[in-house]
DNA sequence: GTTCTAGAAC
DNA sequence: GTTCTAGAAC
């Protein structure tokens, strides 16, 4: 979805230097190689599920609507590609098989279903959306030089996490717009990373004069945002009564978000916030609970939303207009560390990958 | 927040 | 030997 309000740049605005963000990072593009549409956009880190529809223009019944589930590595130039659709994906000659994962190169072939809709990779150092013979061919080339240059990448990955913490680092393009919040960030550490991703138009899925929301960078379910107020406020601690129409509104732009998505029927989601947020700047968890995602991957994750620790937007409401400010209880740190318990049956899980595999016969086919 | 990794658990 | 967790570092 667009954003709903775009400011005007304005000429002394200061531009935010992303260190947390995709910044410099390769953009990576799905060619259709029967050019039956324009190269699709695949976001660093973002789920993005293709099959049978107006964007891929595919009309065949033996495709689902939801054939494959992608995500792009844009540091490491691959994408991962899951089938969730029962007849065939295949990568080059080889069969995916449904609810299997394969790693997706340049220079290799996708097709989505039967071995039809050929799909291939290109990775650009610009994100203008462009195919020409020239970009295939440098895929090819970058393809070729195989696993060393991927080690290379990988080498460089490594020496850049050690000068830059965070991410790569990049000036937001000049034609895009900048919020009137708008904060000089050189090197921001990584608690701060919130208040650079709200400010870089890449990251908006929405905002509007008081509000702005991102997908969460690391999402821990298949729909996973983050409602975040324009004003700096640093955390719960920090909300008094004056705040309470601004929740509301940011409880509203939540559920709105849960509205315009296209599974909202299906599956469940909740709003809340974290008793004691890592990142700092107050931010709205909007996540659905189908809590299928690689980021979710150990048991402060797991904890963090489903027990008190996730507190309620409507009881966070409820909190500040009774008390006028947010008491969480001194020991919530601890239901970080409780046993694994499954949010729908509540059956104890004894490791992680039990749990993750446990919740799976909770989703829906 | 994530990544990395030592060492516990299996 | 492999899997998994938990704590340090960032």
């Amino acid at each position: 979805m667009r954003a709903h309000v775009l400011y005007e740049l304005q000429p002394d605005a200061t531009l935010s230097v992303c260190v947390w963000c995709s910044g410099d990072m390769p953009t990576c593009w799905l060619v259709s190689e029967d050019d039956r549409h324009k190269p699709i956009q695949l976001l660093h880190y973002l789920t993005h599920t293709l099959g049978r529809g107006p964007e891929t223009k595919i009309k065949d019944q033996k495709c689902s609507r939801q054939q494959v589930e992608l995500t792009a590595n844009c540091n490491r130039g691959f994408v991962t590609v899951k089938q969730l659709g029962s007849n065939p994906t295949s990568l080059d000659d080889v069969v995916v098989g449904k609810g299997n994962q394969v790693t997706f190169k340049p220079g290799q072939k996708l097709y989505l279903v039967n071995h039809l809709y050929p799909y291939t990779l290109l990775f650009r150092e610009d994100s203008s959306p462009v195919s020409t013979p020239e970009d295939r061919s440098r895929a090819m080339k970058r393809a070729r030089q195989g696993d060393a240059q991927e080690e290379r990448d990988e080498d460089n990955a490594k020496i850049f996490r050690i000068s830059q913490p965070s991410c790569s680092t990049s000036t937001v393009r000049p034609q895009i717009t900048q919020s009137p919040t708008a904060v000089r960030v050189s090197a921001a550490p990584w608690n701060q990373g919130l208040k650079v991703s709200m400010q870089d138009p890449n990251m908006q899925v929405y905002k509007d004069e008081k509000v702005v929301v991102i997908k969460d960078k690391f999402p821990k379910a298949r729909f996973h945002w983050l409602v975040l107020p324009w004003d700096s406020i640093s955390s719960l601690k920090a909300l008094r009564h004056e705040h309470v129409e601004l929740l509301r509104h940011m409880e509203r732009v939540g559920e709105h978000m849960v509205q315009q998505c296209h599974r909202s029927n299906t599956l469940h989601f909740r709003l809340g916030y974290h008793a004691i947020p890592s990142m700092s700047h107050v931010h709205l968890h909007v996540i659905s609970q189908d809590f299928d995602s690689p980021c979710l991957k150990n048991k402060k994750h797991w904890n963090s939303f489903t027990t008190e620790y996730f507190i309620q937007s409507q009881d966070v409401i409820v909190m500040l207009e009774r008390d006028g400010h947010v008491k969480v209880k001194d020991d919530v740190s601890e239901l970080l560390k409780l046993p694994l318990r499954c949010h729908v049956c509540h059956k104890e899980q004894g490791t992680m990958p039990k749990l993750k595999e446990h919740i799976r016969l909770h989703l829906l086919p």
